[in-house]
DNA sequence: CGCCGAATAT
DNA sequence: GATATTCGGC
């Protein structure tokens, strides 16, 4: 109660992926281009971010493919050159784009798109666990009433994150909790009761809490350690498990996690609908990570997509 | 006009 | 299924 403040921070501070995994991640945008041309293997891109900017933070596992590269005969097999270096760190690193087949467009510009990275068509987000995360810190500390996508995308500060990304996963956010209110009632097909704590979403699922002032940017400092939240439970659990709730009124959200010793088993995901867990539990973060991701391997391409991935899978994505 | 959220599209 | 984009209402 009186430990709050300094406390959370504190905690929250441990919780937050270490020097060295965050070194990895910081590389911004990788440009099509030079992710084909690079094949990404080599991150060794010296360039981490532009301290001299005013970019908030560097958790780039935002890996937001950059703008379309049309021009060249993109190999079939980029992804995997990837993989092998996976496992240099931990830190989840996944790009993913859209075959030229469809999105179409060219624009070819340099590398050093700054703006333009903003601006052009990207290509699909793919919600790392560690993005997730990020996200689900900034709702849980934003009260149910500021957790709009604008404010959720100031709190993450993760450069490159658009407002649209933020909202389209509130969107499904949202229905997860949704379903997470409905199963602890009555009807829910699994006797269980889901002890698991989902209840916390009765309606307010997230109450309020001021965004404490060190979570916006940090208008001076672009480095602050890493924007997320005080998660008071969890550190090695799936970040996918975790919820926040709201107990009282202005305190912090402690989060309630389940699927530590799922009693009776099925959890969903974050987002995904009920996953079984009978038999086998997956370590794989939430859903957003489909197996086709976390795979490994090359995996099959469902449309024209290409998938890069750079996960060691699993693991703990704090 | 910007933003949000639900619906719809890819 | 996951994300993106569209669209109506503030």
């Amino acid at each position: 109660m009186k430990m709050d403040d300094a406390n959370w921070f504190a905690r929250w501070e441990e919780e937050l992926p270490s020097p060295e995994e965050l070194m990895p991640l910081s590389q911004t945008l990788i440009t099509p281009d030079l992710a084909v041309a690079f094949d990404i293997g080599n991150s060794s891109s010296p360039h981490h971010y532009s301290n001299g900017s005013t970019r908030y933070q560097s958790i780039e596992q935002l890996q937001i493919a950059p703008p379309p590269p049309p021009p060249p005969p993109p190999p079939p097999h980029v992804q995997q050159n990837l993989n092998s270096n996976a496992v240099s760190s931990q830190p989840n690193l996944s790009v993913e784009f859209e075959s030229s087949g469809g999105g179409g467009g060219g624009g070819g510009e340099g590398s050093g798109g700054d703006e333009q990275a903003r601006t052009l068509k990207r290509p699909r987000l793919v919600w790392t666990p560690q993005l997730h995360k990020r996200f689900v810190d900034a709702v849980g500390h934003l009260g149910i009433k500021n957790a709009v996508p604008k404010t959720i995308m100031q709190l993450m500060s993760v450069d490159g994150l658009t407002r649209e990304n933020v909202a389209s996963h509130l969107q499904k956010y949202r229905l997860y909790l949704k379903r997470m209110q409905g199963m602890n009632n009555s009807g829910n097909g699994n006797g269980n009761n889901s002890p698991s704590g989902v209840d916390l979403a009765t309606d307010h699922l997230f109450a309020s809490s001021p965004v404490p002032p060190h979570f916006l940017r940090p208008n001076s400092d672009q480095f602050m350690p890493c924007v997320s939240v005080p998660v008071t439970a969890m550190q090695h659990h799936h970040p996918q498990m975790a919820v926040p709730v709201m107990g009282h009124g202005q305190h912090h959200h402690q989060f309630r996690h389940f699927g530590n010793s799922p009693p009776s088993g099925q959890f969903d995901n974050p987002f995904l609908g009920r996953q079984r867990i009978g038999t086998q539990v997956h370590n794989r973060a939430y859903s957003v990570m489909p197996s086709s991701h976390v795979a490994d391997t090359d995996s099959p391409t469902p449309n024209g997509r290409k998938v890069l991935t750079l996960f060691p899978t699993g693991e703990d994505c704090n």
